[in-house]
DNA sequence: GTCTATAACTGGATAGAC
DNA sequence: GTCTATCCAGTTATAGAC
């Protein structure tokens, strides 16, 4: 998994720089490692600092100093565990991404053992999205952290995206399968389609930006996933079996 | 219309600054003024560059510096006439919301005074969403870059946001008001929630961010706005109708 | 492993000449 | 209006002492 950005601005001086070359301590990010005096280690605090507020400024509003005050370490030990701050980020996207998936594929698993041949498109939704949901509710402000700032990668058009998006694709074509079984005569472009619909949802839910709140005058709150877990399910399985049934021409109309 | 950014790395010094002092030229940001030796003139060009820019990479991830280049004018100019960058963030933000907004307000003025009593929820949706992704398909370059702002702004979770899509909640309210009226025995609340999840396809849809694209191995385009608009509204039409028609306990359960 | 110090820049902002 | 020349705070990143 690798992430890269390099617009001009982080472009490197013209002079050779030794950036990269330095034989960084490779401190592989699984797990949670030994704990000391009682607290989380350092390396750990250094990433949940990170993963908050990346999740709400994003890559560039973020500086390393800003983490380790935030970590209460000094600000080169970020450099030393993550070399980068680059590095830092793709640690942090990197972290919970393979309890996610696997989490997530099980569902499928259990769903389609389960089921049989009776899978549903609710059913099918649900599976997809519930485990995420449920972390992102029950989860502690980490996981809450986290899947906002899956959200903000997925809706990021710069080229900081790609690479962990694509490590949940196999999840995108599982539910695309389950879908298809639910619903045998339906063109895979229009499941696709409807997919999009359904992360588009899916990505504000976890962004929890607050404007639902003052839109709504304070009726609905859009931090509150036990409200909106049931509806988008019921929501885009609607959405799913409306437009997937629906005779359309093959192409781009 | 304010926004304003002020994590701790772009505070000012301690020391007296005489930033915002500065008589600032405040030339208005609307329209699209004379023309010099045939082309836009600088402070457009800034915007358009401005509105590329920040629409790639959000307000952090851009410099005055890269804008100024892309605008082909020096960098002080910038400045000149926008005096902060948030200055020219906001004026990016304004420049074409007016006329989004009473383009789509008229939408609804149409729709209302066409259909009388016969409304429908594909109507409302269709009348919610339509005016504006038909600028986003047909529009220039210009149009497709602000769309995407608009998108990014509008999954942001810092206080960047807040301020222009609020500016849009009347629209908000119209579409409520005209569904309810296709569906009347809705709870309010129901209905936030639907548009919840309408505005988060709508979003990632204005994105473009090409994940699509990859996940359906070139099945379908993200940017593929005429294949996208009539799917959208049937999709959220039909989740609407079902959420909304379904009993469902009051609050957050 | 952790902290101090610092190199080597970048970026926003502005004064002041044209 | 436009450009040159800076100012200077803040930034990533890295030696090197403890």
């Amino acid at each position: 998994m690798k992430i890269t950005r390099d617009n001009g601005k982080t472009a490197r001086s013209p002079v050779s720089r030794v950036t990269k070359l330095r034989p960084k301590p490779k401190r592989a990010t699984v797990g949670r490692p030994r704990k000391v005096d009682g607290s989380v280690i350092a390396a750990d605090r250094i990433l949940d600092a990170a993963e908050d507020l990346f999740s709400k400024r994003g890559f560039d509003g973020v500086t390393m100093r800003e983490v380790a005050i935030l970590a209460n370490v000094d600000a080169a030990l970020a450099h030393y565990y993550f070399a980068t701050k680059q590095g830092l980020f793709d640690a942090v996207l990197e972290r919970r991404a393979e309890l996610v998936f696997s989490e997530r594929m099980e569902a499928f698993d259990v769903y389609e053992a389960t089921q049989g041949d009776k899978v549903t498109v609710e059913g099918a939704v649900a599976t997809f999205v519930i485990p995420l949901l449920e972390r992102a509710r029950n989860g502690d402000i980490g996981w809450k952290n986290y899947f906002r700032l899956i959200a903000l990668v997925n809706n990021d058009a710069s080229h900081v995206a790609p690479s962990i998006m694509s490590y949940f694709d196999p999840l995108v074509h599982r539910l695309i399968t389950v879908v298809k079984r639910a619903l045998p005569d339906t063109r895979e472009e229009e499941l696709f389609w409807c997919f999009h619909f359904l992360t588009g949802a899916l990505t504000l839910a976890l962004s929890r930006t607050g404007r639902l709140d003052r839109v709504s005058g304070g009726l609905c709150r859009s931090d509150d996933l036990a409200s909106i877990e049931p509806r988008m399910v019921e929501y885009c399985a609607a959405g799913f079996r409306s437009v997937c049934t629906h005779d359309r021409k093959p192409a781009t109309k």
